[in-house]
DNA sequence: GTCTATATGCCGATAGAC
DNA sequence: GTCTATCGGCATATAGAC
């Protein structure tokens, strides 16, 4: 990583306090993901940001280059942590370890303090059609990670061939992502969430008779 | 029902060839759907209608009052075609088939001939606070319909009673509207997905030890 | 029921001073 | 690097003729 030098800062922190360049793309990321796209005028991050909207031309070219730069930082936050998480685990993890880990950190990264992974999935679908189509090479690797995901815990044994892995993936990411249109931090813990849909997503709603009475029991 | 009576027209159908009002709602669903809420102008509907920007204020108040309406008809629609689904199975139908068939209904809905439910899902979240929080009662009476369903699964037998179904209803849902970004019309088929989604949702991706060899094999 | 013409306002973007 | 001032365009909505 290159750290940019700041002119009048003795702190050269790996978190350099949001100004300039930065501050305008946080607040950007915050009012896209409270208000949309179109419902984020140029006038309103400036105003929101502490300057006037003819500034924000310094550091960005057009609306169009600061909302491609947000996504694209979405999707790179929801990956490193999904990747981080998969790190810590061994390399010998079951599926249900793996699927619940890495569901947790994609949760985590759209419910967090950042607001880039929720800004991008809130407006993906409003901004203009060429700035969508930058994005997507970025959206399709983070789709082949988890499409890798799925495929090694079939490798990892026991699931079902008759199963298609790709329509699971389909299914899975938007059920992730819809958290953010109900989950508001209630009785139920974002870890929770994430564990009941891993344990959905393979075990299904049925009851299994021979997982009557298990060793050990799951403790909730 | 009420039927407007057309002027000119000696045929009385169910189905009101679409003038005036009619023809400004497909309109307005067809383009909402493919633009989104803010790509779509008055003007361009009333172009697309072929009619002029001023004209359609003879319909409607407003174009909250337009896409409110459309919003109400996708609910509407959705909700009588799953409701019309299930009417067809018998009372006794197990928690596949009637998972199956609700799944393929609300798909249908959403990939079908009309656009009000597609556009329902598409711009819900682009459309002002206002007018989204007067759909909130006909989501809300959705939802339940969904509720209700999985309850009578439960109830059907053979459910885990570990699993939350409330939580399984709010991954359900997002993961069958999320097929409107990458459902094409490809290889498989809307009813494919429907039964795969089911299948997914009861069983689950493991593999079920008990059923290595069942009787009747699933044919693909 | 549809039209022309227009009111009114916000938008993204630019010019140029400091 | 931020400002004031402004341009040109498109938005919703209205007035009033036909």
């Amino acid at each position: 990583m290159t750290r940019t030098p700041s002119t009048r800062s003795h702190k050269a922190a790996a978190t350099p306090e949001p100004g300039g360049r930065q501050l305008v793309l946080d607040t950007a990321a915050r009012l896209f993901r409270e208000r949309g796209y179109a419902g984020t005028s140029l006038r309103d991050i400036a105003a929101a940001a502490g300057m006037k909207a003819a500034s924000l031309y310094h550091h960005f070219d057009s609306k169009d280059a600061i909302v491609g730069e947000v996504l694209r930082i979405g999707v790179e936050q929801v990956s490193a942590l999904v990747e981080a998480a998969l790190a810590e685990l061994p390399p010998d993890a079951d599926a249900q370890t793996l699927l619940r880990s890495a569901i947790h950190a994609h949760l985590q990264g759209m419910h967090g303090l950042q607001d880039y992974t929720s800004a991008n999935v809130r407006i993906f679908g409003q901004v203009p059609a060429h700035v969508r189509q930058a994005q997507v090479p970025a959206r399709d690797a983070y789709e082949r990670r988890w499409a890798a995901l799925l495929t090694r815990c079939a490798r990892q044994g026991g699931l079902d061939r008759q199963r298609d892995l790709r329509l699971a993936r389909l299914f899975l990411i938007p059920a992730m992502n819809g958290t953010l249109d109900w989950f508001q931090g209630g009785a139920v813990s974002l870890k929770a969430i994430a564990e009941e849909l891993a344990e959905l997503l393979l075990h299904g709603l049925l009851l299994h008779p021979e997982a009557g009475t298990p060793t050990k029991e799951k403790q909730r």
